[in-house]
DNA sequence: CTGGAGGGCGACAACGTTGTCATGATGGCC
DNA sequence: GGCCATCATGACAACGTTGTCGCCCTCCAG
C-alpha cells in the first residue's frame, strides 16, 4: 500500500520544471538548463538542481518539449498484420533496430488484414506526430495519406504495394518466386502441380498465383484452374483447398505463405499419399520436419530494414522519386520439393 | 517529384488550428470545437471549418492537445526481450489487443536481456508519458522505477519478477512445470533426466533449474549435477550442452525454453542415440516434428492479457496491494517425452 | 576609478491545443 | 417595447517546455 500511493494524500502528480526549480530555489528556465546539459550554469547551482531533481523524481515530459521545439516526436509507426506472425515479428525487430540506431521508438499496431483499422492506426498514429510510417497495407485505397505525405510525413510500404498513392515500397520476388518453384517441381517430373494461395485480393497472393501461372507455361505445364484454390489462411480454409487439390490427382504442392503452408503440413501430416511441397516464405523448423520442407525464402529482416533504412533517408531529406525496391528470394531445396510423383 | 512535394516550395508544414481558423475566417477556438463535436457551433460554420480542415489535410496534434487538457498519452509501453521470439510477439499481440479495446496504443522495445537498456527503455517510455508500463525485465535491480511508480505510472512485471520494488507480476507456473516433467520421465522409467536452462541468473532459469530439483527428489533421483547445463540459449552453447549431457549417459532431456528446444531438436537431429525430451514453452510445429515434441505448455497469450489487464486496472484507480499471478501450465505429452530409456 | 566584456541567471513569449469566461446577437414572453 | 434566457462565437490563459533577450554582477584592462 504505501508501496504504491506518494508520500501526502491525494493524486501523484509528476513533478515539472516549475516544481524543481521551487525547490532548488532557481528558475523554471535554470532547470531546463541543467537539464539540456546547456553550458551557462555554475556548478553549485547545478547541483542544487539535480538534487531537486533527484528527490522529486523529475523526468523531463518530452510531448512538451517536442511541441516548444517544433522538432518530431522521436518515434516511427508500424502497422501490420499481425505481430504474432513470426514473419511479421521478424519485420517488426528490424525495423525497431534501424530506429534505434537513430534514436527513434517504435510504436505497432495490428490491422487484422483489415483495411478500416490499417486506415484508422496510420491517422492515429499521424496524429501522433510520428516522425514516419511504415505500412503493410491491408487495404488497397490509400490516397487518405495525400495529406500527411504532402506535410512532409513520410510513408514507405513494406510487403505489399500502395493502392493509389505513389511512395516508397519495399517488396520480394513474389512472381520469380512461385516461378522458381513450378520450374523447380516441374523438373522433378511434377506435372500436376497444386497451388494454395492466400484471398486474391492481396497483392501478394495474386503476384504469387501470377508467378505460379507463368511458371505453369514456360515448364510447358497447362494451367488447369481446378489446381487452384485462393482462400483464406485459416486451418480450416487451408485443409479443405489441400484435400481437394489432392482428389484432382496433384502430385506436388505450393503453398502461398508461411501460415498456409503450416496449415497444409498438418492437413498432410496423417495422409499416405503426401504430394511433393514447396513454401513460400521460410519458416523455424522448416528443416526438422519429415521430410524437410523445401521453400521459398527471403530474408524478413531485410525487408524491414530496407524499409526502415528508406524511411530514414526520407526523413533525413531524401526527396528523390518514390523508390520500389524488389529484394530476391532464394529456392531452399530440403527434401519436401525434391521427389518425384 | 511532385508527388511528394507540398503546393509552394520550402519545407512542408503540417496545419495547425490557426491555419484552419484563417482559412475559415473563425477563430481558432470553433476550430477546436468542430474538431472535437461541440455542440455549439452552427452547421453552417461547421461546414466550412471542416472544409478548410479537408483542403488544408489538417489532423489535430494530440500531443499538444494531452499537454493542454492533463491527460494521459494513450500509450503503453512493453519493454521485452525480443520481439522476434514468438514468445514474446504472442505476448505483444495480446498486450496490443487488451490495450486497443481501451484505446491505447502500445510503444514496444527489445531490451536483448540487457539490463542497462531495459532501464533506458523504460525511463524513456516514462518521459513520453506512457500511461502505464509492462516489463520483461532483463535486469535484478528496478528501483529506478520508483519515482515513475510514485507519480502514478502503473508498472506490470511479466514472466519474470522486479528486483527490488514490489509490484504487480505475471508469471507461469515454472517450477510446477519443471518438477511435472521429471515426474513424467521418470514415471517413464528414465533414472538420468538432463536439464538444458538458459542463463541461471535469469528468473525462470533458476525456477525451473529448481522444479528440475525438486522433481528428481520427489522421484527418488538422486540430483546430480553433472546433469545440468546452465547457460546461453544459442545454438552452438546449446549443441554443446546436449553433446555432453548425452555423453554423461543421460536418457532423457528437459530444455529449458523455446529457443533450447529448438536448439537442442537442430542439435540431436543427426544423431542414433536420441534421448527421450520434455521441452518448456510449446511452439509451432512441435506436434509435426518426428517424434513429436512433448511440452510443458503455457498460453502466452494468458500472460500479456493478465498483464494487460491488470495493468489497465490500475489505470483506472485500483489502488490494491500489489498482485502476483501465477499461471498454470499443463503438460502435453505428444511422443517425445513418452518412449523408454 | 571607469568601462567593457562576459558569465550566471531570470522574465517572457511561444509551441498547438482547450477550458473559462465574456460578448453580441437573437428570440420569446410579459 | 423591454428584459432575460439562449445561442454562437471569440479573447485569453494555461498545459510543460525552451529560445530570446536583457539584467546584474564580477573581473580585468586602461
Amino acid at each position: 500500500m504505501t508501496t504504491l500511493s506518494p508520500s501526502s494524500s491525494g493524486k501523484p502528480r509528476r513533478a515539472t520544471m516549475s516544481d524543481v526549480a521551487r525547490l532548488a530555489g532557481v528558475s523554471i528556465k535554470t532547470v531546463s538548463r541543467v537539464v539540456n546539459d546547456e553550458p551557462a550554469v555554475s556548478g553549485e547551482t547545478a547541483g542544487r538542481v539535480r538534487a531537486a531533481i533527484d528527490q522529486l523524481g523529475f523526468r523531463p515530459n518530452v510531448g512538451a518539449s517536442h511541441l516548444r521545439r517544433g522538432t518530431t516526436t522521436g518515434t516511427i509507426g508500424l502497422v501490420l498484420e499481425d505481430v504474432a506472425n513470426p514473419f511479421y515479428s521478424g519485420l517488426t525487430r528490424a525495423v525497431e533496430e534501424v530506429a534505434g540506431t537513430f534514436g527513434r521508438r517504435v510504436l505497432t499496431s495490428s490491422s487484422d488484414e483489415d483495411a478500416a483499422r490499417e486506415r484508422e492506426m496510420a491517422l492515429e498514429f499521424c496524429a501522433r506526430r510520428v516522425d514516419g510510417l511504415i505500412i503493410v497495407p491491408a487495404g488497397t485505397e490509400h490516397g487518405y495519406l495525400m495529406p500527411e505525405i504532402r506535410s512532409g510525413t513520410p510513408v514507405v510500404f513494406v510487403d505489399r504495394p500502395p493502392g493509389d498513392v505513389v511512395v516508397d515500397t519495399v517488396l520480394v520476388d513474389n512472381l520469380g518466386g512461385t516461378k522458381a518453384a513450378v520450374t523447380h517441381l516441374a523438373a522433378h517430373g511434377h506435372r500436376r502441380i497444386g497451388f494454395v494461395g492466400d484471398a486474391p485480393d492481396i497483392f501478394t497472393a495474386a503476384e504469387r498465383l501470377r508467378g505460379y501461372r507463368e511458371g505453369c507455361v514456360e515448364a510447358g505445364l497447362t494451367y488447369d484452374e481446378r489446381l487452384v484454390k485462393m482462400g483464406p489462411h485459416d486451418a480450416p480454409s487451408v485443409g479443405d483447398a489441400v484435400s481437394r487439390l489432392l482428389s484432382e490427382q496433384a502430385t506436388a504442392l505450393i503453398t502461398g505463405n508461411n501460415r498456409i503452408t503450416v496449415h497444409a503440413l498438418r492437413a498432410l501430416a496423417g495422409r499416405a499419399d503426401r504430394p511433393a511441397l514447396v513454401g513460400f516464405d521460410d519458416f523455424e523448423l522448416a528443416d526438422l520436419l519429415v521430410p524437410p520442407v523445401s521453400v521459398v525464402s527471403h530474408e524478413t529482416t531485410a525487408l524491414g530494414q530496407a524499409a526502415a533504412k528508406l524511411l530514414f533517408a526520407r526523413m533525413h531529406g531524401d526527396d528523390g522519386p518514390p523508390r520500389r525496391i524488389v529484394l530476391p528470394v532464394r529456392l531452399v531445396p530440403r527434401g519436401s520439393g525434391e521427389v518425384t510423383p
